[in-house]
RNA sequence: GGAGGGGUUCCCGAGUGGCCAAAGGGAGCAGACUGUAAAUCUGCCGGCUCAGCCUACGGAGGUUCGAACCCUCCCCCCUCCA
């Protein structure tokens, strides 16, 4: 299912193709996130335009609503929101993470309000899994726990233990039906324990293995240290994940360190508040400075956006709170990522990776990418 | 002509003797956003030589230790009746 087709002669950056069920993608692949069955703002015809080969789902949030069931009965994700490509369906660990207040881990899995009406759920491996082949999904996901950040020794050493014992009843639970199962390395911050993760779960044995419970809040140095020591443990035939990142710095940094697939809310959210990425840059649309600005927003840009609007139409568009900001912002930084993604695999492909990323870094530090930058006050 | 209501900081709008540079919105300015409870959230928002001072609550005058708030006159708006 992974094919290596060649790795980077001063990094650990690789080019690589994944096969699934509805086709290919090439990595290092940035996968955009479709939580709700559908990349917010986008038509799926402008997502694939965009040069998108695969996107996300959520088992959380489908199955809550309108429910897996439903899903199923109407003929499967790909349909039901009318996207032929690759999906990959996260399994609801980070919603353990992220609505945190709102359940209960045990053994058996996660107790769950929902969000939505507060009623409530139980969300199992089992469970998991059973939601994520009803949606069809072509890359499934094993039920996790992302470890908060900060968590102590002992917390991320039971979080991770209990993710492991989810992993083989995921591993177990899933059917032999051509859907790939992701195993996810935890163990919060810790070597030692991120190190025990990876061993066991490949143990276990899966099409790919995803770095999991990062971009929760630690420091992006500690980040991209646990990145550069662990990603390289993975096996090499198989597609590494790094789940929830990132800027378009972290992925530099990343692909650098050796991953193949990433996934973020933050093009299409910063789009959609406005924060855009250049390659000369970041854009903040609704700064003042933009009011009569007739330039497109980046240049060097080919998307839709690009071609027809100016900053200032975009800037009026933002603050006037219209719909189309939000399409043609979501529109730019998609396809900003995009782009970015497919020169890094032909620079790597072309043995040129390392002038790609500090190329890019010089055009774009003058004002630095999202968080990386040392913080004023 | 008669009866009543009202004029507050860029706008709307609370306040009705000291705790008021004055609630709350809006606008404006800036920041954040990392497996999406996010078309969201946060901060600033009269000026200055900034623990204080100055300028401000339609205008002018007055009462008071003290007034956006009380009194007098004036100006202007709105509603209803004739």
């Amino acid at each position: 299912m992974f094919k290596l087709i060649k790795k980077d002669l001063q990094s650990q950056a690789r080019l690589g193709v994944i096969s699934t069920l509805h086709g290919e993608i090439c990595t290092p692949a940035f996968m955009p996130v479709g939580t709700q069955g559908t990349v917010k703002g986008l038509m799926p015809e402008t997502v694939r335009e965009l040069g998108a080969q695969i996107i996300l789902g959520n088992t959380y949030h489908l199955y809550l609503r309108p429910g897996h069931e439903l899903i199923r009965r109407l003929g499967g994700l790909h349909r039901f929101m009318n996207w032929d490509g690759p999906i990959l369906t996260d399994s609801g660990g980070f919603q353990v993470f992220s609505l945190g207040a709102l359940r209960k881990i045990t053994e058996e899995g996660v107790a769950f309000q929902s969000h939505i009406d507060g009623s409530r759920h139980l969300l199992t491996p089992e469970s998991s899994i059973a939601i994520q082949e009803a949606l069809g999904s072509d890359i499934v996901m094993c039920f996790d726990e992302c470890t908060p950040f900060p968590a102590d020794y002992d917390y991320a050493e039971q979080s991770l233990a209990l993710t492991l014992r989810w992993a083989e009843r995921s591993k177990a639970a899933k059917k032999d039906n051509g859907q790939a199962l992701f195993g996810i390395v935890q163990g919060g911050v810790y070597p030692d324990l991120r190190k025990r993760s990876i061993e066991e779960l490949v143990k276990i044995g899966f099409d790919g293995y995803a770095l999991g419970g990062l971009s929760v809040g630690e420091p992006i140095e500690k980040m991209l240290d646990i990145v550069a020591e662990h990603a390289p443990l993975l096996p090499e035939q198989s597609p590494r994940y790094l789940m929830g990142v990132g800027t378009p710095q972290d992925l530099l940094n990343c692909v650098e360190r050796g991953v193949d697939m990433f996934d973020c809310v933050i093009p299409t959210r910063c789009a959609r508040n406005g924060l855009l990425f250049t390659n000369a840059g970041k854009i903040v649309i609704k700064n003042a400075i933009y009011r009569e600005d007739d330039r497109p927003l980046d240049p060097d840009c080919d998307c839709y956006t690009c071609r027809h609007y100016s900053r200032a139409y975009l800037r009026h568009l933002y603050v006037a709170k219209e719909i189309l900001a939000m399409v043609l912002n979501t529109i730019h930084n998609i396809r900003h990522y995009m782009m970015l993604m497919e020169r890094i695999r032909t620079a790597i492909r072309e043995d040129r990776f390392s002038a790609l990323k500090r190329d890019y870094e010089e055009r774009t530090c003058q004002n630095g990418g999202t968080r990386s930058q040392e913080e004023g006050d």
